[in-house]
DNA sequence: TGCTGATTAGACCGACTTGTCTATCTAGCG
DNA sequence: CGCTAGATAGACAAGTCGGTCTAATCAGCA
């Protein structure tokens, strides 16, 4: 038997809404896709927003899956904090890249989607909290501020590379990302 | 007599739009806040993204004035860019404050509206041939790559902004402006 | 085989969207 | 005054959306 309802239709809103944002896609296409009923859907999630939770719960989970292995394979924290910048430029490489998924969410979520921003805040939270540590680790003077800022450069790079269709914006974060490790201690 | 038609409905349309985001404001919540009748809309506009138009186009105008408002009154290039990341600070100091209105624009507009996202294009692209003259007169190495560092700089800290209502990623990414400048020459 | 519980396709609902149309009203002007 | 051109409110069309419900079908198992 194939993979379960739930996962097929986890996967598929993840890919779809990372394609388009929240709400371009909908259910109807959603379950075309994952080829299941509507009733299976709605026996499986309560709402589109549940749905929404647990595909972008997957996707920031597998972000952070990424990073941490980047960083494991990394010589150094600023090593580590270069590759992290390199993940980035895969993203913002790839066909169809619409910038950072959760910052999209965040664009497209209600003021009243609690969970939804919650998840986004958290998703951010834990990549600075990635970036201060090997801050901390590579002896800068300030690591909360250098994780601010590198984060910043992160979210920002990525945002630019969507706007102007090229990678440029991330390559040059990254050596803003040198820079600001080889000063700030 | 009041202002035109014209004006009032780019007026409410630029205010909402700033506070919800495009897709989160229907044409009949303008039309009652602007005070004009439905057709008036249409007499004037030839749709919503025409009037979407109008109005970003108006933000976008007097962001730009601000911003080079910002850099006549300054001493000197550097101070120019440390003050253009003031005017960054005020905007995300504001309540109700959504991120960058251009960055929250190119989120909604889907890929057929050629048009709005022509203009966040050039709006970022306006931001940052500012950032790159300022460089070169401030005789950093490579003015091209240190504006795209300083655009990234400035909508990562925006969008981080809105995402924990706080505005603290701005000065964040204030004091890396700065280190960017002092360092890149 | 026959039973049971999950899954299916698709009709259906109500709310909402942009945009059109009409009939009425009003302001300016000769 | 009467005329005209524009503005008005609101009904309406056509479509989309998320979500519910039903009736038929299917798979697994005793």
């Amino acid at each position: 038997m194939r993979e379960s309802a739930t996962e097929r239709l986890t996967v598929t809103a993840a890919r779809l809404f990372q394609e388009r944002g929240l709400n371009r896609v909908g259910i109807n296409e959603i379950i075309r896709e994952a080829d299941v009923a509507r009733m299976s859907l709605y026996n499986n999630f309560k709402s589109k927003e549940d749905l929404a939770l647990a595909a972008y719960g997957a996707v920031s989970k597998s972000r952070q899956d990424a990073v941490d292995a980047a960083i494991a394979a990394s010589d150094g924290p600023e090593a580590a904090i270069l590759a992290i910048f390199d993940l980035a430029a895969d993203l913002a490489g790839g066909a169809s890249f619409r910038g950072c998924a959760f910052i999209d969410l965040a664009a497209h979520a209600a003021v009243d989607d609690a969970r939804l921003i919650d998840l986004v805040r958290r998703h951010k939270s834990a990549l600075r909290g990635r970036f201060s540590r090997l801050a901390e680790r590579a002896g800068v003077a300030d690591p909360e501020k250098t994780a601010r800022q590198l984060l910043a450069l992160w979210d920002g790079s990525l945002t630019d590379a969507f706007i102007e269709g090229d990678a440029a914006p991330v390559s040059a974060a990254r050596c803003a990302a040198e820079h600001l490790l080889s000063q700030g201690k």
